[in-house]
DNA sequence: ATAATTTCCTAACATTTGTTAACTGTACTT
DNA sequence: AAGTACAGTTAACAAATGTTAGGAAATTAT
């Protein structure tokens, strides 16, 4: 199984050797090109990924057809459209690479064995699935008290290579705010 | 039990007759007063609760000790400080009664039984938490793409009993703005 | 009931962010 | 290679929101 994957587990303690053999058979790898979409808006999602390297954004197109960037990962994250994976119901954004990516990608049905077989994989994937919604709670909180200059200083402290690789329209959009905007706030701290 | 809760598990059409009946077992009424601090922030929550009447928020303190209202729900809704029940975590938010409120209330460890005990139960107790998700899902995009004025619309016509029932500060908080912005959001929607 | 405290509102002003439009550079097509 | 589209920047201006301070209204405490 891919190396970057069984890091993480293991790095968690909560998965036993014998658990991360038992994945294996379920995960699969594979490379994906550069603005591949994996999952889309208003269809049901399959699968779970794991970003082993590359850079993955999730979107939405609202009514007037512009998209909404709602999460940025890079690296070792987990993503996916995941209450409507666990759900199957359709979902609310499309799975985007924005780069080139190794994904470790395991089907529903099968993540829903791991979960069901094996206490242990149901609190890994439960951590899995906390990330996520602490990720969109606390974009929500910084959207809420944060300045525009003050959510991209955030991010440049706590994913600094989202901004090397990510263009800035999706970055924009994400901190929410303008890409004129974002331009100024730029400039204006390259100055100082 | 409380008919509230009844009529709104009935309405999901997911559990039975019998699983109501087992539900009331663990479930316990209570009359709460005004401004009651039901979970405190930083201390490990131990009941989900449901709201048969009266107004309840969650908010946390953040470094400059200022509120942060993150949540506003009334009769009819489930309010939780969801992932640390779940996790036995040190919550991030203080759940607060807003005004008098009849609550409905289930123990953690029982809510627990309940979902192990019954596909049906796990099924419900999904949906509570998906509601949770989406409305934080909600609240971030909404901060994102919406001027301070869109929100406060939305809000009047998603939620117009809030309106008279929390306290100004607390909704602009949870939206995101300042109560003098809001204060004059209000008022010069009301000359036109 | 009165006083004290808190909430809400108002207004003038400052700052931030959005809008529009033009321009540059880059990437993609043919 | 030329042409076209797209992404990013810049600047001037407009609009929205924050800041500060003061006062009115409501709530709470004495």
């Amino acid at each position: 199984m891919n190396e970057k994957l069984i890091n993480i587990i293991n790095k968690t303690g909560i998965l036993t050797a014998d658990d991360v053999q038992i994945c294996g058979q379920f995960f699969e790898t594979v490379v994906i090109p550069k603005n591949t979409i994996l999952e889309e808006q208003d269809k049901i999602p399959s699968y779970l990924y794991f970003i082993s390297s590359g850079f993955v954004r999730l979107f939405y197109k609202d009514e007037n057809g512009d998209e909404i960037t709602t999460n940025l990962s890079s690296s070792n994250a987990f993503i996916a459209s995941f209450m409507s994976l666990i759900h199957q119901r359709k979902a609310k954004e499309n799975v985007e690479c924005i780069t080139e990516c190794e994904i470790v990608k395991i089907r529903r049905n099968n993540l829903l064995a791991l979960i069901d077989k094996s206490e242990n994989f149901k609190q890994f994937s439960l951590i899995i699935f906390e990330h996520a919604i602490t990720s969109t709670e606390n974009r929500a909180n910084d959207l809420a008290t944060l300045s525009a200059e003050q959510r991209y200083k955030k991010l440049m402290e706590n994913q600094p290579e989202i901004l090397q690789n990510v263009p800035i329209q999706y970055i924009a959009s994400f901190l929410g705010m303008k890409p004129e905007s974002l331009s100024r706030i730029r400039r204006q701290m390259s100055k100082s």
